[in-house]
DNA sequence: GCCTTATGTTTTAATCTTAAAATATTTGCC
DNA sequence: GGCAAATATTTTAAGATTAAAACATAAGGC
């Protein structure tokens, strides 16, 4: 291969990278914002809040505020004022840490558990239907695909 | 297959479909995460902001508000306060739309234009690593599906 | 020409989001 | 024990985001 046809298929490569993020964003936005409309049309709740329902949903002993936060990925700050919203509302509730007074656990309640779980059953449901134009065997294969490239950027956090 | 095995069937399928789509939520997240931290550090600029100059990059004849909103999947709302911002700065004008005065393009200035390319040819060589991991036909072949599932998606928009 | 309805944008109020600063506590060193 | 550095959370200020209301203009019926 001369030096030129490289650079031409390095351009290439990159173009079809970029057009595959792209790609990725448009699909998320529009999943997530369906997602939205239905949470709030159905449910009176917004995603942000259904999100951090489900983190704590999947970890019935609570999770640190820090944790919440890593798992979300979303700033330290921002699950402080969710989690706020959502303890007003009796949803969840903020548990010491014993031995770690800076530390709280956020965990559901059980009223949080029972609303949690009728928001959960339709959510997964309406994902079936977004995604049922796929197979079984290709969202599998996607998933790991997706779940490789996840792991390649997580080592690659160290510089980039 | 019994009725049971179709149900098991069935509710595997579901569980490998909202596994997927929390994967791609997860990547993406990450993703803009890494691209809001680099836009900020090294150009001093928000992830929006690129968005909305690399729209309106690819329109260089400018932009309805409306149509903004639309190729980016954001409100409206949304856009009338990133596109001040960015007016503000000299690097976006909005020009009256000649026979509908309800209406307003929004376009990159001469300016914009510069500043643009410079952030665009660093945001593309971060895409290309961050992908670096996934060879250029399986990125092309991923971007296809997502694609279709894109297409899918719009389609069902009507009912849901 | 009017009047209703539709369309395009902005404004508003509330929530979400981030980065950075502030606060509180823990840990390690001496 | 005391003090510096590290860790966990909250607070703050600015921007981003949405849904809904308000505003301005356009289009169509009569």
């Amino acid at each position: 291969m001369s030096d030129q046809a490289e650079i031409t298929r390095s351009t290439d490569d990159s173009k079809a990278r970029l057009r595959l993020w792209l790609r990725l964003l448009g699909v998320t936005r529009k999943i997530e914002g369906e997602l939205r409309d239905r949470l709030r049309r159905e449910h009176s709740t917004t995603l942000p809040r259904f999100d951090v329902m489900s983190a704590l949903n999947r970890h019935r002993d609570g999770l640190r505020m820090s944790e919440l936060s890593g798992v979300l990925k979303v700033s330290n700050g921002n699950v402080t004022g969710i989690v706020d919203r959502l303890a007003e509302e009796g949803l969840v509730e903020r548990v010491p840490v014993p031995g770690d007074r800076r530390a709280m656990m956020a965990r559901l309640t059980a009223r949080g558990q029972e609303v949690f779980a009728g928001q959960a059953a339709e959510h997964e449901a309406w994902i079936d239907r977004f995604f049922a134009g796929m197979g079984a065997a290709e969202a599998r294969n996607m998933a790991a695909r997706l779940k490789e490239l996840a792991e390649a950027l997580e080592t690659k956090g160290d510089k980039g």
